[in-house]
DNA sequence: GACTCGTTGTACCGATCGGTACAATCTTCC
DNA sequence: GGAAGATTGTACCGATCGGTACAACGAGTC
């Protein structure tokens, strides 16, 4: 997952895939819920629809393909939705709420949890490790950088991007924890506030 | 695992449990590595030592019976190593260091996960959910009050808080994540500052 | 030493795991 | 309509799952 393809990731023409998106949509919400190992075959073949024959059809790397390209969605959403508007942005303040807006999007507001965490915590890390990385390492590369462009010095700009990453994280782990999405409301509007205080 | 048991769970003399300690123990860092779903009979009687026959014996239970256990036994560690200091304290101050001390501790500088948050992402969640939430419950009690008694009003004491509890578990998250215990190092830091800065 | 009773290893249980084989079916193109 | 190729349901695979049964073993007590 390299930065070099992101560009050309966001424009493809889903010429077939539309079915498959809607395929790797269901198997998200699988995998969220039950995480890599919890989610077994007998669940994906409920949450899709699909038969063993089908989905072993789609994905002849089994559930490692599956899970795998489940995670490439995911960096792509992010990659279109929040990675590229932070790189583009002349407006550092709006490119900042733009972001926040879509990770609220994005997790429901508290009512949904991050996969990418979820597979970073579980014994299946080793196998995802550099989707896992290179998810949060583009994120950080691009937050970091549209700080300093804002005026943020590299030091500055790298401990509150470290911090508003970790909070979104954490507001996630504890909203579910307690099951209350408020927490992750909170969270977010604080986060906003941070990010854009003037220099210490 | 109610608040009243606390202070005699903590002084309790462990007559023959200084062995189910070690197996609590060795079960802890079995959850900690493959999660509820994933950490199954052979890699806990490996981990253990213990033959299923030993396994069932002190846990008649099954697995559910051990990880209720081994959540109790994290829940009595930070019962003691942190809520009740925090209580019991006079000068917010060095509680707070020795909190965010006692926090370093336990969770290796960031190379060791917490469980509770683990589970609070899996399918498990709802099996343990009164045990989660206890967990981070009394810990924001017994933070809130001593931001109280420092003298932040109760707004303010509730939102540093929940802020210090997500900044440790996202922390984790993403030191894992990025696989940079610095990570949680620096957060920690930061966090510290954080708490014992003025009222706003 | 014999009797007791808690502890342990081991064989075994049905269920389910991820994955494969393959025939039946459906599309597509001529 | 019929051949060709992709797609699908279903039966099945060995391995492993969490859990049980039970006989062998062990330390105490008399």
């Amino acid at each position: 997952m390299s930065r070099a393809s992101a560009k050309t990731r966001c424009d493809t023409v889903l010429k077939r895939g539309a079915e498959r998106r809607d395929v790797l949509r269901a198997l998200g919400e699988v995998f969220r819920a039950h995480g890599y190992e919890g989610a077994s075959l007998t669940l994906i073949t409920d949450a899709t629809g699909l038969g063993k024959g089908s989905l072993y059809n789609l994905f002849p790397g089994g559930k490692e393909q599956m899970a795998s390209e489940v995670l490439a969605e995911v960096d792509t959403w992010f990659e279109c939705n929040i990675y590229a508007p932070l790189r583009e942005a002349s407006d550092p303040a709006r490119a900042i709420a733009a972001m926040i807006a879509g990770v609220d999007q994005y997790f429901h507001s508290g009512n949904r949890i991050c996969l990418v965490g979820l597979v970073a915590l579980g014994a299946a890390r080793d196998t995802f490790a550099e989707a896992v990385d290179d998810y949060f390492a583009r994120w950080h590369a691009a937050l970091a950088q549209l700080l300093q462009r804002s005026g943020l010095n590299r030091r500055q700009a790298q401990r509150r991007t470290e911090d508003a990453l970790l909070t979104i994280q954490g507001a996630l782990v504890l909203a579910r924890a307690r099951n209350d999405a408020g927490i992750f409301r909170r969270a977010l509007n604080n986060l906003t506030a941070r990010l854009l205080a003037p220099p210490e």
